[in-house]
DNA sequence: TGTGAACCTTCCCATCATGGTAAGGTCAAG
DNA sequence: CTTGACCTTACCATGATGGGAAGGTTCACA
């Protein structure tokens, strides 16, 4: 099978196929006298794992690991599901480093009159006129207060 | 003033404001006789700016904007309040898709036992076994309705 | 006067995952 | 024999940041 085939029953870009042979996540297979690369059934397997891995947010090195896991047959469910727990740990801090910043900017945006004037409270904000954490704590309370 | 005075009190590397310089975001400042760059009290205020809009998740090319418009006295507050919702849409966009992740993934880890046995629903999942979406609602029903 | 520490300068390389493009080889159908 | 669809390698780009090398400047202190 040629590399084009396995991108598509894959989901794997050729291109994205080629870097991961050459980082040594996927093993390089056969080749045909053409030199074109030549790819069976359990490639096209594998490399659905890793675009399913890489769509919930998995690292290429913690997807090395889990194709590691998937291919020992000794291995604790334990293991996976730590792996998998740290990296739900960390999609938790970027989910909450996002929401306060999308929280932050809300609240500047919702004091903002959004008129023709260029008074502007998030200008004022980003100008460190007021300190942006203070302006959001107060716009929190303002906020929860005054309406 | 030296460029690692101007770090300290923007808050931005040295690194960066060099960096910054050289992509046009900051006017290239003057040069002393040691050929050093020297900057002034208006150079700190501006990269004090530039790291406050940074720190909310501004990409360079938005803060480009977010200057020029801080620096135009004939601004209207609307534009400045629509790049800001336009940001906000974008950091919701990725929360959503994040979140999407980890449930996925805790919904599969709570399915895992997670002892010394080599069974492994989230292993299963990503060989593809069960598609990983199809498996993700299922578990959501199971969940919802099995508990 | 020398010297060492703490600065500064430019230049190049690395990250992470992915895409683009160029220049060229292979193969099958028409 | 040409055309088009495929493949090959090699290099460059992204965005924001850091690391480090090799070398110049400044200043305090012995």
């Amino acid at each position: 099978m040629q590399i084009g085939e396995v991108a598509r029953l894959s989901g794997v870009s050729a291109k994205m196929i080629r870097h991961y042979e050459e980082i040594g996540l996927v093993p390089p297979p056969g080749r045909r006298g053409s030199n074109y690369r030549d790819y069976g059934h359990h490639d096209v397997h594998r490399l659905g794992f890793v675009r399913r891995a890489r769509d919930l947010g998995f690292s290429i090195e913690q997807i090395r690991d889990l194709l590691r896991l998937w291919a020992d047959r000794r291995r604790s469910s334990a293991e996976v599901k730590q792996l998998t727990e740290a990296h739900i740990a960390e999609l938790d801090r970027k989910i909450r480093l996002l929401a306060e910043m999308r929280d932050t900017l809300a609240n500047l945006a919702h004091a903002c009159d959004g008129d023709d004037r260029p008074d502007c409270p998030i200008i004022d904000g980003l100008a460190g006129d007021l300190d942006t954490h203070a302006q959001y704590h107060n716009m929190v309370q303002a906020l929860s207060g005054g309406e």
